[in-house]
DNA sequence: AACAATTTACGATTAGTTTCGTAAATAAAA
DNA sequence: TTTTATTTACGAAACTAATCGTAAATTGTT
């Protein structure tokens, strides 16, 4: 099995990821216009960190064409994972209680999400 | 009321902040002594740090004694919400309970703490 | 083939973070 | 009071992130 270094993407390159996760397949474009609908940000520079991520291995890209098509190289639930555990260690001494009851306690969860919850915890329970 | 404008302080930012979240007071010494038991570091780039800390605003200081004494300026809590805030919109799409659902899927917690969070869901369901 | 439009490549700039060496200030000890 | 130890202050270096201008390459149009 191959040695994943993981590799902590940083706060633009997260917001390029989203796009790809999103649409699985995406042109430098595509994930411009996309960003450029919240952010005041030049072509060449989405341009120049889609190829910074793929000199770091978060995205894949196909170069038969003109258009280079982009795919996501890390999954959504890996980073996840990854960059949670960092949080939870930095910031909330190790423990993933207080960051759930933090994120519970402050962003309200409509009731279906917290009967959803619920069942993840009785299931939790039960083993 | 004053406008607190948010500063997310940096990844060696919040190890020191841990510190001074725990113990409540410090000198450089005191938080050098405690990093430098995970991680190799030289007293000067705390004291650096720190003294940077106190320019943004994250740290306050009293200088009336030869050697500093410190306190965090800003609260664990306000700063966990803040930093989770952006997490949860930066990589889960807003959506608090999908940053639940993975830090309880993958982080195990002791059945003691999953009905801790069995309650706050009960009390939150009841609102 | 010449031209226009789009895209990639390259490199430079700016800003922020982390690091630490050296010097100056302060206090304690001899 | 001289010496020693500790601390702060200052500044520079190394590194990373983010930005974008300009040029080269590619494709499509006339």
């Amino acid at each position: 099995m191959p040695t994943t270094k993981l590799i902590k993407p940083t706060e633009s390159e997260l917001e390029i990821l989203q796009v790809l996760w999103e649409r699985q397949t995406a042109s430098v474009r595509d994930v411009h216009e996309e960003l450029a609908k919240t952010k005041d940000v030049g072509y060449t520079t989405t341009l120049k960190l889609m190829q910074i991520m793929h000199e770091k291995g978060l995205v894949k890209r196909d170069e038969s064409f003109k258009t280079h098509i982009y795919q996501p190289a890390v999954s959504k639930e890996k980073t996840q994972r990854h960059l949670l555990g960092k949080m939870i260690d930095t910031l909330f001494g190790g423990s993933s209680t207080e960051l759930v009851m933090q994120a519970l306690g402050n962003h309200k969860a409509s009731l279906h999400e917290l009967e959803e919850i619920q069942e993840l915890l009785d299931n939790l329970k039960k083993q």
